[in-house]
DNA sequence: ACCTGAACACCGTTCAAGT
DNA sequence: ACCTGAACACCGTTCAAGT
């Protein structure tokens, strides 16, 4: 109520304006039709402001690719709730991993940019905090369901290996899939969609039996699972992914 | 020998001395170093030149591109060469395929902005025609091997996947992988480095052995193939690896 | 104290003028 | 026919001048 919280509050608000307008620009043009000059025509401030939220062009991204983890951190909180057994739940989590990757293919593609040193070491401290914060909040909860996978036996690890290293295993299958498919897949290929979706779920599906992880895939039917998913988690994604196409 | 066959030729030389300076200034200052101006101002030809050889910038990246997939080429065919099981030979096909990164982290790079839209449709026919006919000679042999391991029943494949997703799981956890952890260890980091050799061959292990593919790592050693892949086959990348380091 | 936009150095690309 | 480099539009960033 004071002046100086009045303040603060408007400059939040104009910095989430700010990254409003720079995701409509990528939308529409791409990460590089993303340009200060654009940004700044596209909102009441001057270029001086502009600068004054964000420290330089690389600050911006790393600020787009931490909103993008925020979003992707409350995707994975509801997935955390699926009831099933622990492989289940982690092909919830992948599940929506994947549909985060299609929803949202400017702030999947942001991830790497914003680690390639170039970007990293330009964005400010603020920014930089932020990431690695929001990057522990996103593992925690996978690492998590792993341990508790690892305690009651369900994953059989007969490599012997760490809950990191596992949850690394799942992480780098994922991502290698879903950034190799998804190349140029923005609009109209639904068959490449398909495709990932398939593609992904078989991949993940071998670790996941190497890691001797119960109940194997050829034991069990995992379509009844992953349509559950689908309707009770993940509907209302589902449903803007249909409706973008139109 | 006619004055066309010698100006085709120069031609070439010359080409292949702008992709020579494009990779200097790539590994002296990153890739977003690489300026069209300072390739022109490394170079004794002026900016009409070079357009000449290059239709722009999208057309140089996705030539270095093609350069590097066509080394790339070149260890996977001493890959193939190695005597061994078909497991084994895999492995060192994705040996090969982690010492390139980390040799050529900018070649590996390439690839993935070769394929963002934004450069792909920029670059020439030439190009582009020529990165595909290079794709196709990289799965090509991966194919042969996966084929192979089918046919001998050396690989399970409890999942009856095809030959082609075999291979996509595989390069897509070795990709995974690879662009996950090798992000800022550009430079000294040599446990990063270590980690990444040992995180591949785990996570490719995990797929191996849920695809069934024997022998499997909990009944068979394969340090000492690793050993002897490091020893006949990359020797010489092994050791410029090491030079690079001082 | 905060905001503005002219100014600067650099970028990718083109094309009239030279040889 | 081939090469040159001045010129153009656009980019990221700064900072003296305003309020």
């Amino acid at each position: 109520m004071s002046p100086r919280q009045i303040d603060t509050q408007t400059r939040q608000d104009r910095e989430q304006e700010l990254l409003d307008a720079a995701m409509k620009l990528i939308s529409d043009q791409g990460v590089e039709g993303l340009t200060m000059d654009k940004l700044v025509g596209s909102v009441p401030y001057s270029k001086g402001t502009v600068y004054g939220h964000f420290s330089g062009k690389e600050d911006l991204l790393l600020g787009l690719c931490n909103r993008g983890m925020a979003l992707l951190i409350s995707m994975f909180k509801r997935a955390e709730l699926f009831e099933g057994a622990t492989r289940e739940r982690l092909l919830a989590w992948l599940f929506g991993y994947q549909l985060y990757a299609r929803l949202y293919p400017m702030f999947f593609m942001l991830v790497i940019t914003a680690k390639s040193p170039g970007v990293a070491e330009k964005a400010s401290e603020r920014q930089r905090e932020k990431h690695i914060q929001l990057q522990a909040a996103l593992s925690g909860g996978l690492l998590g369901l792993i341990q508790q996978a690892l305690e009651s036996g369900e994953c059989g690890n007969p490599l012997n290996m760490t809950a990191e290293q596992i949850a690394f295993a799942n992480w780098s299958a994922s991502f290698g899939s879903i950034s190799l498919l998804s190349k140029g897949a923005d609009k109209c290929n639904i068959r490449a969609e398909l495709m990932l979706e398939e593609s992904l779920l078989m991949n993940v599906s071998l670790v996941l039996d190497g890691l001797n992880w119960s109940p194997l895939s050829s034991e069990f039917d995992y379509n009844p699972v992953l349509e559950r998913i689908r309707r009770e988690i993940f509907a209302d994604e589902i449903e803007a992914l249909r409706a973008e196409k139109n």
